[in-house]
Order: structure tokens, then sequence, then C-alpha cells
DNA sequence: TATTGTTATACTCTATAACTATA
DNA sequence: TATAGTTATAGAGTATAACAATA
């Protein structure tokens, strides 16, 4: 009794009116929206045996050929140490290699395989499709104009100083 | 050398350069959107002593008062096991209160204790400064425009069967 | 002395499964 | 038999800190 509806992946009929006070925070729709992102993405993926941290990093290095272990994991926005995983993950896979460089001995440069390509091309096009089916309901208009506004979204220097009331 | 902006929260130079790939995917943007919200949100929160959970979960009971545990963990998308935590966290700080309900002794009815509803009303204040400097790019129309477009992403019935290829 | 890649470790968050008391 | 709340446990995912090799 009560919400009993169940529902695999959550949003029953009561849901929407027991978040009212949460639905008037953009933060709150980003979260939800995300969320279902983040659930699609991971179906999208795994047939290729990717996950998005990999998918990200395979995208990177395809649009930065070269690009060192420490400079990936600065776009990527994770830790060095995390970087390592992913890159034996995806070397292991066959997916990228990791190439010594003369001038610099400590660096490895990052470097898509001929078969990380072919799979880059496979995956990407899926991806496309997702997003396509995410955003059914929207016009491509709305979802140019999404993208657009998301980008826009920033933190004030004044909320980094934390130097409040 | 190389990309050695070292920026305390990331979006190097380099970076818009090197994402190229990943930034024609608005789940993408997305993603580093929310990291953002995110962020700010438990700068925003930890004065109050709350997480971002435990502030929904505040949320949903002020506007549902004497809900269940379980329909909570339902609207929150959180196992019924992880709800537990979240109550005995508000409940501890004296924000709301297990009641005992006469008609099911199984259930709890959680409602929001007096000092509770005080902490709300700064809270939710709090949060709606800490979006409108978040979202100080975009025009009112342009926010109201963001929180629609992404309430109307969803998953398609198609994805979720994933009879694929 | 600083930086790259690496390892080991700890911490956060959440899911799973089993239990109890009620229904 | 099923459900609400609870507990214990395990698993992702990521951060922190220390280390060796190199600059």
């Amino acid at each position: 009794m009560s919400a009993s509806k169940r529902s695999a992946n959550a949003m029953t009929v009561d849901q929407a009116v027991r978040d009212t006070l949460l639905r008037q925070f953009a933060g709150y729709r980003m979260k939800r929206a995300y969320l279902l992102v983040q659930e699609d993405m991971i179906e999208t993926l795994a047939p290729f045996g990717l996950r998005t941290v990999t998918f990200s990093a395979l995208a990177v290095v395809m649009g930065s050929p070269g690009i060192s272990q420490s400079d990936l994991s600065d776009v990527l926005n994770i830790k060095r140490s995390g970087v390592v995983a992913i890159v034996d993950e995806l070397e292991g896979a066959g997916v990228l290699k990791r190439k010594p460089v003369k001038e610099d001995r400590r660096t490895n440069a990052l470097t898509v395989t001929a078969a990380g390509r072919r799979l880059w091309d496979k995956v990407e096009k899926a991806v496309q499709d997702h997003e396509t089916a995410l955003f059914c309901d929207l016009s491509p208009a709305e979802i140019a104009q999404l993208r657009d506004l998301l980008g826009r979204v920033r933190r004030t220097p004044s909320t980094d100083l934390e130097a409040e009331e």
C-alpha cells in the first residue's frame, strides 16, 4: 500500500507530488537528469567493454594523440593515480598504448591503436544514437540550447573564496 | 611543462581544446555542470550540518509530513537500508523525528521538528542564493528554460528493454 | 627540488542480503 | 507470505600519501 508502483528505474506517480520542494532547484533536476544519462550510458557502453570514464579517456586521447597521463588526469578531472587503472584497462583491451617519450623518459605518450580507432567510430555513433533517444522529447534546437545553457553554468569566484556572510 | 595551470577546481585553458570530442555530447556537459552544482552544494550545506542527501530528505519530509522511510527511499531513489543512516543523521541533529504509527507498528512516520522547520527556511534560502550565483550567466528566463529542458529528459521504453541490434 | 607514473591504503557512497517484528 | 526497518557486509569509485625513476 501507498507508493507501491515499483517501476524498475524510479519515478513513481507519487514522486512528482513528493519532491515538489526539491524541483524548484535546477540543481536537483540536473542531478535526476544526469542520473538518467549515466544509467543509459552504462548500458550503451557495456557492449563495447567500456565504462563512462574509459569512454571519456578514449575520446580525449583520440582528440589529443600523444597526451601524457598527467595531462589526461587534468582534462578528465581525475587524480593521476586513478588514471593508471583507466589506462591499464584500455591498454589491456588493445584500445590504446603507452609509448615512451625520448625527450622525457618519465612520461608516457598515449596513443589510440588502429583497433581503438575502429572502436571509437562505433562507440561515438552508439552514444550519439542513445542521446537522440534520451532527448527524444526535445527538438534539435532545444537540445542545442540545453547544451549551451549547461556550458554556461559556472562557479563564481566569490563562491570559491568561501567568504560568506 | 604543458598543462600546468593547476587551477583548484579544474578547467585549464587546454581543457577546452582537449575535450572537444566529448563536448559534442549533452551528457558530458551535463556531468560537468552537475559536478559544479554538486561541489557548490557541499559548501553551501556544510555550515548547516547537511549533506546533499540529508538536504533532499529534509525537503521531502517537509513536503510530505508523516511519510514512511520506505516511501522516502522511493522518492529519493535510495535503498531502504541507506535511508536508515540518513534518518539517523537528521534525527540525531534534532531536525526530524521517527514517530510510531498506531495502524501499522512496523512503520515510522517521519516528521520535521520545529527546529527542523527553522533550519529548512534558512537552508532553502541559502540554496536558492547559491543557485543564483551558479547561474549568474543565465537570465531568469534561461534558468527557467534549463529547468524545463532538464525535466524533459527521459529514458525511452525501448532503451529499457535493452533489445538492441 | 620538482614531476611522472605507480602502488598501497583509506574513505565515501551505495547496494545486497539476512534478520526482526509486525502485518 | 509479505513488508518496514534494521544491521552487517561488500563493492564501486575516488582521494591521499608515499615511493622510484627521471628531470
